[in-house]
DNA sequence: GATGTAATTGGCTATTTTGCCAAATAAGAA
DNA sequence: TTCTTATTTGGCAAAATAGCCAATTACATC
């Protein structure tokens, strides 16, 4: 595996990464549905408000929300939807375990 | 959020975070080639055979790869093709990222 | 300017992950 | 049985991650 290559799975890894967390998949899911702030996100995580803006800012140095301050609220939104798809996936490798387990 | 949604979202990271590593990216990427005992893989990979055996187990835990010895031999091969969609959607998230910072 | 609210950042500890080596297991060959 | 090869497992130290609290920043209103 040569530099270039391991490279390049080093990026798609720091994409997955930032995904791969129950509460930024919260995020992810709830940020589909439209533009939320953080005080927001934080009363559905039920977790402290600099936990949540922690998670936010980990989903946008990947690229995968952005954000936009107006007034007091910063408002996040979804700026790559086809992370969604992987939620599919996901369903279909646990769908297939669950078959598996019972044969 | 309640129990039900958080383990919901706790089964499909538990998948993503099995993919978050650029070799377990690596060895997901040649498997979907075809099968591949652990000895080829770990030549390709250039680490301990401990090392890329532990990863391919973390990848058979998440229910992503499977595994078939045949004599001396343990061959791997992927379990559920839809995980490539996600290396799509990672140039994806990327590109769009490197066109913001050109603007 | 002073006060209050929203959000981010720094710092800390606890937990998890990674990767190597050494040891154990499994299966074929001598 | 003994030897060799392929793979897994246990154990350890280093690095990364998570989540809370406290402190800071940013902005609006009084």
């Amino acid at each position: 595996m040569n530099q270039e290559l391991l490279a390049r799975y080093e990026s798609r890894a720091a994409i997955l990464k930032a995904l791969a967390h129950p509460t930024r998949l919260f995020l992810v899911d709830e940020l589909a549905r439209g533009e939320r702030c953080v005080c927001d996100l934080t009363g559905m995580v039920g977790a402290d408000i600099s936990t949540v803006s922690k998670h936010l800012s980990v989903l946008k140095q990947a690229g995968i929300v952005e954000d936009d301050k107006r007034g007091l609220q910063v408002f996040y939104s979804l700026r790559t939807p086809c992370v969604l798809n992987f939620f599919t996936c996901c369903e279909t490798v646990m769908r297939k375990s669950a078959v598996d387990v019972n044969n």
